[in-house]
RNA sequence: GCCGGAGUGGCGGAAUGGCAGACGCGUCGGACUUAAAAUCCGAUGGAUUCAAAACCCGUGAGAGUUCGAGUCUCUCCUCCGGCACCA
């Protein structure tokens, strides 16, 4: 017959049209039905437009939302831009472009990309970060923050390139510490800066992780990152001055006998008025010189150890004896106490800097569990130490020396200090700048718009700064899913009763890379608002999931500068939405790794050519009765399908649909209509497009409703199991042949023995030895266990 | 070094402890075509064999548990991701 061809760039933009303002895809506020949150982060809408990688994560969580509206189920499917941010802010920098405007053609970028793939998003939550209407609320929540002192001001050292005289961002410093644009070495400089207490939330970080459906490597990246560890501080007395204390962390109190040094860090409160006089010089050089050094090299395991002598020494609490102290800067001034009790017998870094600078080693013998309780219980009656609880995890720096980010709602006061803004006044907007370089002494570039800066004290009227500083772009995305809920409205950041309906999220779908900034960030968030009454759960996200890495074709991770990044417009171009979402799909399971391949994509294309072709074929032959084998098959898909999908298993579900296809052409001239609906409905969550074409177009249904509202097809349990099963033989559990049998005779173990033994096969197998035990699985498989006679 | 994850055909991958390699790609052969592309049909883990049947070997390496191991246990190797002088 003549085929009408399938062109699927002119079925895709029809159907987009159509879809523009489609409203199955709302959800519904209080709806009677149960509800599904399903959520991916939201992209920073960059000027290199859509990622295949964003494809991918998209596309897996709008199957299992439209698999979960056919299901019956009010599905919040949620869209949004978090905008702030870095790219921006350095255009800007470059070009003199507002950063608004080109977010904002951005947006519609991204919007028109997003539309062209048939995500089913809901489109009227639309949230925008540095959208003023919703800005307000990151602020107003900043300021409960403040209000319960858990946002703090602090002296803490940024990157700072000396040169450009600009603080940097880590990823604006290379590997080898130095400014990625002007390639000057890059410093520490120290500023005041906004930090958020979320150390406060350690505890619960860890602990709620049992409450929540997060993979485990999930759960053990946040756990090693939080990196709580028991241990007990232990305070040293300076011998030459006893009111000076050095006070060290260590989580082997029990070694405390063989400690032969001390090693504070080079920023450690004592380590410039302690030397004596005959080392103070070389101590100072010692500091500056690491001082330096990056984190990078100065953590480098390959490094040689190095430290200097104080002069001084400090007297062990233990036996009372004289432990010289050092300074060294393997030891972090911000973790622990920023001292060390030097045991070279038991731990490497200390013998290997004994080992450099000559110092004694001494081992202790009653070491252990048991030995540790007894020291600390020694030390607390002396009250030399106690145990105590560190964690890796440090608070949050909450300000950066940036145009592009929310303002920090603060006035600061010359009477009274540190003031928060009256929550009336939010949102505090951005002002207009003419230039977006941040000034020379570090401060954001919002500090040379004095109209903007200056402004009546809330409390006294005396004339006083705004917080110059705005928020990192991890502030917005903290709490989108909260909006999404309650998109418009003006009085709350969201109404309880949404939040109580949607939260928490059922599904959410992100990148490994999030798993320890922003996915921990927004859980600290929400447990804080949780405290406050303000959420009704104590975790914002029931389950959590991270997708995979789809690499260049080249078997590298896609970048510019390796030129192997695909563009998925570039695809749908050639192939189309449909097949690009597919072919995505049918890769790989939901996590793994893999090179693009232009050849499998193909092999998806000609599927959904054949699934078009076929359709015309069994519109045209018209036959009321679907032939028994392909009813069985189609049953079998639709089970499968469905469970694939609720396991994230989509790339087995496509391959069952392939599956179908094979059968279902090898009996083209005997399918119904009818059925044949069944398999276009299940395949309409993936291919959304060429599905919908199908059933309106093709006459499919005489209905001329969307395919996307319908009802989930119902699998027939009697139509699942094929008539007659191959059984498989085996002799001391090898594979040596099969019968075939009906489905009832393969659950009766006589029948199947007896079956068997007429094999031919199976008595050449079965002659000379002794059938010492039969293994049989009902309708699995039959085994003979056998000796030689 | 530590913490995760993974090693299966030429490639991406599939397989509740039960017929290893589904599905797709690629390759080979054939049909159609003047020809090519596209499409369709068939074959496709390896060894052995003129060929077929049959048999043998095969899931990183080695052991173990089991009637039976890609799957479970132990030891080791390799790769990927994250963290790392964290006391």
């Amino acid at each position: 017959m003549n085929y009408l061809p399938y062109k699927p760039l002119e079925i895709e933009q029809k159907w987009q049209q159509k879809w523009k303002d489609n409203i199955f895809s709302h959800a519904v506020d209080f709806s009677d039905k149960e509800k599904k949150y399903i959520l991916i982060e939201f992209p920073y809408p960059s000027g290199a437009g859509l990622h295949v990688g964003h494809v991918w994560g998209y596309t897996m969580a709008d199957v299992i939302s439209r698999f979960y509206r056919m299901n019956g189920k009010n599905v919040l499917f949620p869209i949004g831009w978090d905008a702030f941010g870095l790219p921006a802010e350095n255009y800007a920098i470059k070009t003199g472009i507002h950063p608004r405007i080109s977010t904002q053609e951005n947006i519609g970028n991204f919007t028109n990309q997003l539309q062209r793939l048939g995500f089913s998003f809901d489109w009227s939550r639309e949230v925008n970060t540095t959208d003023p209407d919703y800005y307000k609320w990151t602020q107003w929540i900043f300021l409960q923050f403040y209000k319960k002192g858990l946002a703090y001001q602090d002296e803490i050292p940024i990157n700072w390139c000396p040169f450009c005289k600009t603080g940097l961002a880590d990823e604006e410093v290379t590997s080898d510490n130095r400014h990625e644009r002007c390639g000057n070495i890059v410093s520490k400089k120290k500023l005041r800066q906004w930090m958020l207490k979320i150390t406060a939330y350690a505890d619960r970080l860890i602990d709620d992780l049992s409450t929540v459906d997060y993979s485990d490597d999930i759960k053990n990246q946040q756990i090693n990152w939080i990196g709580k560890s028991e241990g007990a501080y232990i305070r040293f007395g300076v011998q030459s001055n006893p009111a000076d204390v050095i006070e060290v962390f260590t989580t082997r109190a029990d070694t405390l006998p063989g400690v032969t040094f001390l090693v504070i860090a080079p920023e450690h409160p004592l380590a410039l008025s302690l030397p004596t006089k005959e080392y103070i010089d070389a101590v100072k050089d010692y500091i500056d010189d690491s001082l330096d050094l990056s984190d990078i090299e100065r953590t480098d395991v390959s490094k040689k150890k190095t430290g200097v002598f104080t002069g001084r020494y400090v007297v062990s609490p233990y036996d009372g004896s004289l432990v010289p102290v050092w300074v060294a800067d393997y030891v972090l001034g911000n973790y622990g106490t920023g001292a060390v009790m030097g045991v070279p017998a038991h731990d490497d870094r200390d013998r290997v800097f004994a080992e450099t600078y000559e110092l004694p080693i001494v081992e202790v013998k009653d070491i252990g569990f048991d030995a540790i309780t007894k020291m600390i219980e020694y030390l607390s009656e002396k009250g030399c130490g106690e145990s105590t609880v560190v964690y890796k995890l440090r608070d949050w720096v909450f300000s950066r020396q940036r145009y592009w980010g929310e303002p920090i709602p603060i006035v600061h006061c010359p009477k009274c200090g540190v003031v928060p803004v009256p929550e009336e006044q939010l949102p505090i907007k951005l002002p207009e700048v003419d230039t977006y370089q941040p000034t020379d002494d570090g401060l954001s570039p919002l500090a040379s718009i004095r109209e903007w800066v200056e402004v009546p004290c809330p409390q006294c009227q005396t004339m006083a700064e705004r917080e110059t500083n705005t928020m990192p772009n991890w502030a917005g995305s903290s709490w989108y899913y909260l909006r999404y809920a309650d998109s418009q409205n003006t009085n709350e950041f969201a109404n309880f009763d949404k939040l109580s309906y949607f939260l928490p999220v059922d599904l959410y779908i992100g990148g490994a890379e999030h798993t320890t900034l922003h996915l921990l960030y927004s859980r600290f968030w929400h447990k804080f608002l949780f405290d406050l009454h303000l959420v009704p759960t104590p975790e914002p996200y029931a389950k959590r999931r991270n997708r995979g890495l789809i690499l260049g074709p080249d078997g590298r991770k896609m970048s510019k500068s390796f030129g192997n990044v695909i563009n998925p417009l570039d695809v749908i171009e050639q192939v189309g939405a449909d097949t690009l979402r597919l072919y995505e799909l049918f890769m790989g399971p939901f996590n793994g790794t893999f090179p693009w391949n232009y050849d499998s994509v193909r092999g998806v294309y000609r599927f959904l050519e054949r699934v078009w072709k076929l359709t015309q074929d069994i519109v045209d032959s018209s036959v009321d009765q679907t032939e028994r084998s392909v009813i069985i098959k189609l049953h079998q898909t639709i089970k499968k399908v469905g469970e694939d999908i609720g396991a994230l298993k989509f790339n087995t579900a496509v391959a069952a649909m392939m599956e179908f296809l094979n059968v279902a052409e090898q009996h083209k001239k005997s399918i119904s209509i009818l059925d044949w609906s069944l398999f276009i409905r299940i395949l309409a969550p993936f291919a959304p497009f060429i599905s919908e074409e199908i059933w309106q177009v093709m006459h499919l249904s005489d209905s001329v409703g969307t395919i996307h509202i319908l009802e989930w097809p119902k699998y027939d349990d009697s139509c699942i199991n094929e008539d007659h099963v191959e059984i498989p033989v085996q002799i001391n559990g090898k594979m040596r042949s099969t019968i075939i049998v009906s489905q009832e005779e393969s659950m009766r173990e006589d029948i199947v023995v007896s079956r068997a033994n007429e094999s031919e096969a199976i008595q050449r197998f079965l002659s000379g030895t002794n059938v010492k035990k039969v293994i049989f699985v009902p309708g699995r498989l039959i085994n003979f266990v056998v000796t030689l006679e």
